[in-house]
RNA sequence: CGCGGGGUGGAGCAGCUUGGUAGCUCGCCGGGCUCAUAACCCGGAGGUCAUAGGUUCAAAUCCUGUCCCCGCAACCA
């Protein structure tokens, strides 16, 4: 039987449309998803969007739109883009679910009658124009960040979540568990600074606002944000509190939670404990991944940087795209996002590298074969050190993915292309045809087709619509991952299709240029 | 003294755990080749590894001070 895998992203938050940045966790996830199926296992990856707040029930009224209709709309916004990445998840939930709110109702009903949530009184600064409580580090000069006005310290009757009650076993957990927050440097960022100062208990519900879950045993209340939004990892995949469905029980738990980095303390924290409450098992890893910068800034509307992937994809196409979400961003590092850089990406490295690459050997192949595989022959030394990159290629990808290394995964794929390209002025085919020496001249053609080929399965997990392109035009079907335990696979007397440039190189100035108007 | 991350040739990064010729990609300069998308391959210039000390036969790598940059600082998603 396979193994199952379970991966899922945040749920993105229906304010607004995501950019770039918010892209790139999707793509992200995508590729570790792609990767763990092509290697076998059983994935189920999961995204979706959090629906409810009172930011969004006020956006809505902005927008002269119920917040339901307004979700929808920024709903369905945020999953048109994630189906322009070519993303593959399997279920896109929405906390505006029936199953869902029903399944958070009786969460929040077993924790209270647990003991675990209790009635108690929500203290905060609270600007009465904005009907909005604020923290102490979100007011800007000691007063309201949206109207600027004073405020003042107000209270409302709230339900809490005994967080405290966990916080000993938390502590256990994380330093038994070095694997679970990731990357390290986050771990001790969660202990130092949240959990060993003291869990405060954690507010809830809300009764200031009316868009969310309601508390089905008090109706004033409704439940609030991280009680709603954390627990769609366990009841879109048919979690109840007095019966678990089979589905659950096969795919809980998670194996890895992919966020960004400003919510790893609701992950590591929150999270569990909630779990511990319902008395099951926490998920296996929590990564909490860069962020993606325009220009060196922070992404965000109210800047006026924003950049938004389907545009990126309308100029560059889709995989060029994710290629540079991909490739941009180091493992724990914030990566940067200028058009400058995304022409250069595109051209020297899936132009140039990747896709003169495959056309120049495919153009080979017509030429010198009327584009049928030829046989390969005895190797020398140089096609052995070809064959070696290809093959040891396969487990540094296999590495590279089990440490989460994207970045380094997909740089570890473009080697086979690169030392392909150094092959080919190694061995000279165009000298080879004039001398009229086709034995040699049919290894070295086979070698660079099935080192393409080999090249081209790794890189579907990444960028798939590329990697289709190369085996179409290849006309080969030797696609899978047990095609690749060996090199020499690609089946001779196979007729090529005709070679098409995967990327025309972009005109960099004029690009820039065009940007401006 | 709140916690944490970072400062490496023009740009972006790796190396630091387990001290010992400073590596990669892009850009620049020169050369080669002509199968290919003016692409590809080779060579070169360019770095007192933020800074001041310390440990050591030897430090980008360990320790200390200083200066910058960034994130987090709890009910904001």
């Amino acid at each position: 039987m396979k193994e199952k895998y379970y991966i899922s992203t945040a749920i993105a938050y229906t304010s607004g449309k995501p950019h770039i940045g918010n892209t790139y966790e999707i793509v992200l996830a995508d590729a570790i998803a792609r990767y763990k199926r092509a290697k076998g296992y059983d994935v189920y990856f999961q995204t979706g969007t959090d629906e409810h707040g009172e930011k969004i029930e006020l956006k809505a009224k902005d927008a002269g739109l119920t917040p339901k209709e307004f979700v929808d709309n920024v709903s369905t916004d945020i999953k048109r883009i994630w189906d322009v990445m070519n993303t593959s998840y399997d279920k896109f939930v929405r906390t505006t679910d029936e199953l869902h709110e029903k399944q958070v109702q009786k969460i929040f009903k077993k924790m209270y009658d647990k003991g675990d949530i209790y009635k108690g009184e929500y203290k905060g600064l609270y600007c009465t124009p904005c009907e909005s409580f604020w923290t102490e580090s979100q007011l800007v000069d000691g007063k309201c960040p949206d109207c600027g006005r004073e405020v003042e310290e107000a209270s409302e009757e709230a339900y809490f979540f005994r967080l405290s009650k966990y916080q000993d076993k938390l502590v256990d957990y994380i330093n038994e568990h070095p694997e679970f927050i990731q990357p390290e440097s986050r771990k001790n960022e969660m202990l130092n600074n949240f959990i060993k100062p003291g869990l405060q208990d954690l507010c809830v519900s809300r009764t200031s606002f009316t868009w969310g879950i309601p508390v089905d045993f008090d109706d004033k209340h409704v439940v609030y944000v991280w009680l709603d939004a954390l627990t769609n990892y366990i009841t879109n995949i048919g979690f109840d509190v007095d019966n678990p469905s089979e589905t659950f029980n096969k795919y809980w738990p998670a194996d890895l939670h992919l966020i960004g980095k400003d919510i790893i303390r609701f992950h590591t924290i929150y999270w569990p404990c909630f779990l511990w409450s319902l008395d099951i098992e926490l998920p296996k890893q929590v990564f909490g991944h860069p962020w993606l910068l325009t220009n060196n800034d922070k992404i965000g509307k109210s800047r006026g940087n924003a950049i938004y992937a389907d545009d990126l994809a309308d100029l560059v196409g889709v995989d060029a795209v994710r290629y540079y979400v991909l490739h941009e961003i180091p493992f724990a590092n914030d990566g940067n996002l200028t058009y400058e850089l995304l022409v250069e990406r595109y051209n020297s490295d899936l132009a140039n590298i990747l896709g003169n690459l495959v056309n120049r050997t495919i153009s080979m192949a017509k030429k010198y074969f009327d584009g049928v595989v030829p046989a390969a022959n005895n190797l020398e030394e140089v096609d052995k050190d070809l064959i070696n990159v290809v093959t040891s290629t396969v487990s540094k990808v296999d590495e590279s993915m089990d440490n989460l290394r994207v970045a380094d995964a997909i740089d570890n794929v473009f080697e086979i292309f690169r030392r392909s390209n150094k092959y080919i002025d190694e061995t000279c085919p165009w000298t080879l045809a004039k001398e009229g020496n086709t034995e040699r001249l049919q290894t070295v053609i086979y070698n660079l087709l099935e080192s393409i080929r080999i090249g081209s399965v790794l890189l579907h997990s990444f960028l798939p619509e590329t990697s289709e392109k190369i085996f179409k035009q290849l006309n080969t079907d030797l696609t899978d991952y047990e095609s690749i335990n060996e090199f020499g696979k690609l089946v001779v007397g196979n007729t090529l299709n005709d070679p098409e440039p995967l990327f025309v190189r972009i005109d960099k100035d004029k690009f820039l240029e065009e940007l401006q108007k």
